[in-house]
RNA sequence: GGGCGGUUAGCUCAGUUGGGAGAGCACCAGCUCGACAAGCUGGGGGUCACUGGUUCGAGCCCAGUACCGCCCACCA
């Protein structure tokens, strides 16, 4: 064996080779008929591997490798989401680095463009998952724009509109002026913003007097149709029914009351305005208000607002600021921080704007989705996660489903020249009403998440019904950020109930946000993104997949380097310590016949870890399962077991050997899902090997050395004892031979006293035997303490005793 | 504003029905002994954020306070 273990020439190797031997393919190695099935959450397929992904893709391909181990048909789905508005961006950038825009190329141009895009730079995240040890099924990559999906997503639609799901509204939605298209509330991002909040004075039309109210938007008063008070506010009892005169456009409005006004705020008079504020639109239809409109879709003031069309807003804000001054209607301006909407993908400002859109209603569908959340067919872990998904379905709005894009799945809705509408795929003949052949398609795309709703069973096939699909689905976990559920999770579970018959899957791990070491959000903008891949890089992938899974715990985790340097000496420990056995166990061959204590201790050790392990494994608690191992490994297998067998290999005694194969055999299968490359590495170099180790069965329970875990507990508690007081307590021929061999004499005592130790355990004698003596604990305690308690004082005396105390 | 989570050693974090306060890193001391100096052995270091409560007993349970973070959100 190499005398050190070098993580950057084993771990490419072996991923090149397990996936040139097809043990990356589903349903390779499998012993059993039970299928195991991760979806991964498709990238952006313009995007890089992130922080995320990787810590994602660890625990991922933890419970996929274990699985796989287990004998399962394990099939973990990769591929790509076409990322509607996020790739149309990105490609729209460099057009307008080239001097040109998408308007000027036209639709189809710029959607041949983004192909081409595509197929230069995109797909890269698969390659990276590669680097991490992923052991994704590649063969089956699926992108969310092949022609079967695009199959899929049109089916889920027509299907939706048979259902009669779908309708179209003229709504008040988020439209970003830079995109040009609505957007979903979820895709809006609030951001603090510094604006001037503006005092305007609303003078009656009866000469009474006036009402000012504040806004932080001058430029709206123009789409003014009303002043709102709250019911309650005795200030303003009496104004409620008269009208008032709105500036600038000079147009007659009423004042009306709703509790939608906060009295608290600014004058506690409100400005309705419907056309350009969401709080004012639902005020505005509850009191039957006219809609105005005044800003357009590209955010600047439109032909409606008169002598300001064409201006940007920031230019008709103080056109109309302007105005109040000079007609002595401008009471004061103050500074104002308050939180805006800005678009996720491009930051500007949205623009609240009534428009047409399609939207799906939500009643019906999420119904059987609340029912398998509630009945655990779905569950969420954490629990609180879970909780926080049963509410968003409780509260869940109709879903706006259209995107004014280019970039995506356009809608196969039809339009005849008499005005029918008809939902259909593929392109029928002839309108169903009225049989005309002139049809033209609906611009429009659907949203992003429309497509990905149908991840788990599109990439089986569906709608075809395929042996794939059969025999996958359901699958089992989903794992993804804590930001997604709503977004994501939830509309799998409701399409899949819907269009398939059943959940796709039966956990959603909701894992931990990855902060950068600052506490701060990792994030480009920030400057506090860490790349996963100069993590591998420097510490190789399985370094950073243990120092990912430590990491998993909580809700949100400070990225530590220090996690991964951990990882990274475990694979060096295990290889360095693979090595003294392969070194001295030559011509021997794995054989678990274990005679002596310390054989008969860590094959019980062993197995007791693999138990805590699985059992973690299943509650998907990563954190605690690596922390198992990584005792494991350095306190009993390398500090104790193979310190005490050493001078047996030494010379060369074949039971020693046989047995320490067959224990590093165990430890490496109960290693490999956390820490793939090392071990596959090792156990190639075994003698006897039957297979590869990714393939290789998971250990059995192994309960021939039940009780026998406690065999070394006196030589370490003996040790403990001769290192503070030089004094060694009794031990038999075999505990003497172990003791001799793990603890060094010269080190006798490092420091201490007999006096000093005695001391020590006078005082927990003391102190147990309080306990004991209390009655209410003797009464109270649950027995077991109780008597835990008197076993723990039983072994002081003893020590006591030994030490001539 | 709402929801969720956090506050334990210098740092990053464990602590599983309430009963000995822990790990890794960092620090100090001593070790080239036939796996490993990316190592080994030992050591120092904590008012478990704060206040009150329940209990024989609280890092853990309850109430409140302070600070931090994430997610969500229609205060113009």
């Amino acid at each position: 064996m190499e005398p050190s273990y070098n993580p950057w020439e084993v771990e490419p190797r072996w991923q090149e080779a397990w996936e040139a031997e097809g043990l990356y393919r589903a349903g390779a190695g499998k012993r059993r008929d039970e299928t195991f099935v991760i979806a991964v959450p498709p990238p952006n397929v313009t995007g890089a591997l992130h922080m995320g992904h990787a810590l994602n893709g660890a625990l991922q391909d933890v419970l996929i490798r274990w699985h796989r181990m287990r004998g399962f048909d394990a099939l973990w789905q990769p591929g790509y989401d076409h990322a509607g508005i996020s790739t149309q961006n990105v490609v729209e950038k460099q057009l307008l680095e080239e001097g040109t825009s998408r308007k000027e190329i036209g639709r189809e141009a710029f959607v041949e463009r983004v192909w081409r895009h595509l197929e230069e730079t995109g797909r890269t995240i698969m390659a990276q998952y590669r680097r991490l040890g992923a052991s994704l099924a590649y063969d089956r990559e699926r992108f969310t724009m092949d022609d079967a999906y695009v199959e899929a997503v049109m089916r889920f639609f027509v299907h939706s509109w048979e259902r009669g799901w779908i309708y179209r509204a003229n709504r008040i939605v988020n439209w970003c002026p830079y995109h040009e298209t609505a957007i979903s509330d979820l895709e809006v991002v609030h951001a603090p913003m510094d604006d001037m909040l503006t005092f305007a004075s609303y003078p009656f039309v009866d000469g009474s007097g006036s009402v000012t109210v504040a806004t932080a938007r001058p430029a709206t008063i123009l789409a003014d149709v009303a002043v709102a008070v709250h019911p309650e506010d005795d200030r303003y009892r009496a104004i409620v029914g008269k009208d008032v005169v709105v500036p600038f456009v000079e147009r007659r409005a009423p004042v009306v009351a709703d509790d939608l006004v906060d009295p608290e705020f600014g004058t506690g008079a409100l400005k309705v305005t419907p056309g350009h504020d969401p709080v004012d639109f639902e005020i505005g239809r509850k009191h039957e208000l006219p809609t105005l409109t005044v800003i357009g879709p590209d955010g600047r003031m439109n032909e409606d607002a008169g002598p300001l069309a064409g201006l940007t807003q920031q230019e008709a804000d103080d056109a109309v600021v302007a105005w109040l001054e000079e007609h002595g209607q401008l009471e004061r301006r103050e500074p104002y921080r308050h939180n805006v909407g800005t678009c996720e993908r491009c930051h500007n400002r949205i623009e609240p704007l009534v428009s047409l859109q399609w939207w799906l209603t939500m009643d019906e569908p999420r119904k059987p989705a609340l029912a398998a959340l509630r009945e655990r067919r779905v569950r969420y872990h954490p629990e609180s996660q879970h909780q926080f998904a049963v509410r968003s379905l409780e509260d869940i709005p109709d879903w706006n489903v259209s995107r004014q894009l280019w970039w995506g799945h356009q809608l196969p809705i039809w339009y005849c020249p008499d005005g029918h509408v008809t939902s259909a795929w593929p392109r029928p003949e002839a309108c169903a009403e009225c049989g005309s052949a002139e049809l033209v398609r609906d611009p429009d795309v659907l949203d992003t998440w429309f497509s990905s709703a149908l991840w788990p069973f599109a990439t089986l096939g569906w709608p075809e019904d395929t042996k794939d699909l059969r025999r996958y689905y359901p699958g089992d976990v989903n794992s993804t950020a804590r930001e997604i559920i709503r977004l994501w999770e939830n509309r799998m579970i409701w399409t899949g109930i819907e269009l398939v018959g059943d959940v796709p899957f039966h956990d959603v791990i909701v894992h931990s946000t990855v902060l950068a070491p600052d506490g701060r959000r990792m994030s480009k903008s920030l400057g506090t993104g860490i790349d996963p891949l100069e993590i591998i890089d420097e510490h190789g992938a399985d370094a950073t997949r243990y120092g990912l899974l430590k990491m998993s715990s909580t809700q949100d985790v400070r990225f530590s380097v220090g996690a991964v340097a951990e990882g990274r000496k475990l694979a060096t420990k295990l290889w360095n310590v693979a090595r003294l056995i392969l070194m001295n166990a030559e011509g021997a061959a794995p054989d678990a016949r274990p005679q002596a204590v310390e054989e008969r201790w860590i094959l019980a050790r062993l197995d007791a870890v693999r138990a805590e392990v699985e059992e973690a494994w299943a509650r998907f608690d990563f954190a605690v399962a690596v922390k198992a191992l990584f005792g494991l490994t350095f306190d009993d297998f390398c500090d104790w077991y193979a310190e005490a067998i050493k001078p047996r290999l030494y010379e060369d005694d074949p039971d020693a050997a046989a047995t320490a194969l067959a224990a590093l055999e165990r430890l490496l299968l109960l290693l490999h899902p956390v820490m793939p490359h090392v071990t596959e590495e090792i156990w190639a170099q075994l003698p006897a090997r039957r297979s590869r180790l990714i393939v290789a069965p998971w250990p059995e329970p192994d309960v021939r050395f039940e009780g026998d875990s406690d065999a070394l507990e006196r030589v370490r508690d003996a040790a403990e004892i001769a290192r503070r007081s030089g004094v060694l307590v009794d031990l038999d021929e075999d505990e003497r031979r172990i003791f001799e061999a793990v603890v060094r004499k010269e080190q006798l005592p490092v420091n201490g006293s007999r006096e000093g130790e005695i001391a020590r355990l006078r005082k927990e004698v003391a102190r147990s035997e309080g306990m004991l003596g209390n009655d209410s604990f003797v009464a109270n305690a649950p027995p077991d303490v109780v008597e835990g308690e008197r076993e723990k004082l039983r072994r002081y005396r003893r020590e006591l005793d030994a030490l001539g105390g």
